[in-house]
DNA sequence: TATATAATTGAGACTGATTCTCAATATCAT
DNA sequence: ATGATATTGAGAATCAGTCTCAATTATATA
């Protein structure tokens, strides 16, 4: 059986002409499953650890697809290193990153996004996504210095 | 005579044991002349057109040493692209980038510094800096499609 | 099911940004 | 002026990500 986001994945192909291929699954199915947020490189890795191979080009060209239609997100740490989580049923939220073990804490905030409409609206500005990272220390960082 | 930041600077540097040297002064002078973001290109390319020359690699030391110490802040296009700013007498502000034009407008917000603060706290987050990027179509770029 | 068409793939070359290495040079306290 | 030490630029190295292209695979349709 086929989970839910693996169809609307299917679908978001079919729309566009595309083809729906072991490899785009396996990379959605690695997303799905992770617990946190995954580099490419992860990707790329650990799916080669198993069956067959996968190119890295793959894994690029996939993940910019899921990001374009906004099946996934990507958060850059403070080296400027980039992972991605997916965003099937996960509400949107923003990150706060600890810059000594890249630990990332979730928050969202309705105020916050209120704001920025607001700016945007009087900037005649069309906001189309946005990026809310506050970068330091983690609880247990921060007690270890 | 000096100017109050390259002044500062030097005070920094003293303080740091590091030596004040025509590169970083130059660099510091561009940065301060520049209207806009500027890249680590620009900023190579520019001052080599004049005298002597300067390399990549210090132009990137120099960068990283005026953003350590606080002088100096860097944005990210939405291709990746880093460009910097100084912060001598200008408060802190994020950004609106043009996904076109890579145009930039400066915002800030006092409700929203206040709310960072107050989620900080509450998950023992000791916050050090953040950047919040609102990325999308500026007014002149939304009207021409 | 076989075929035709077009999309997709992986390998590896390539790119652009940044970092590293190191011998020559410049700064600065004395 | 001198010596100790930091800084420099050239170019090699690295790194993430992109591109190219011939071989492969998915899919619509006969």
């Amino acid at each position: 059986m086929k989970s839910e986001p693996h169809k609307v994945f299917e679908q978001l192909l079919n729309s566009k002409g595309l083809k729906v291929t072991k490899q785009r699954n396996d990379i959605l199915d690695y997303l799905l499953k992770a617990k946190k947020h995954v580099t490419p490189e992860d990707i790329y890795r650990d799916l080669n650890k198993k069956d067959a191979n996968i190119g890295r080009a793959t894994v690029f060209r996939t993940l910019h697809l899921l990001e374009n239609a906004g099946f996934a997100d990507k958060i850059q740490f403070a080296d400027g290193r980039l992972a991605y989580e997916h965003k099937f049923a996960r509400p949107h939220h923003d990150h706060m990153i600890c810059v000594e073990c890249s630990s990332v804490l979730e928050f969202s905030n309705a105020t916050i996004e209120k704001i920025q409409e607001e700016i945007s609206k009087k900037f005649m500005f069309k906001p189309l996504w946005h990026r809310h990272e506050i970068f330091g220390r983690c609880k247990k960082c921060n007690k270890m210095d």
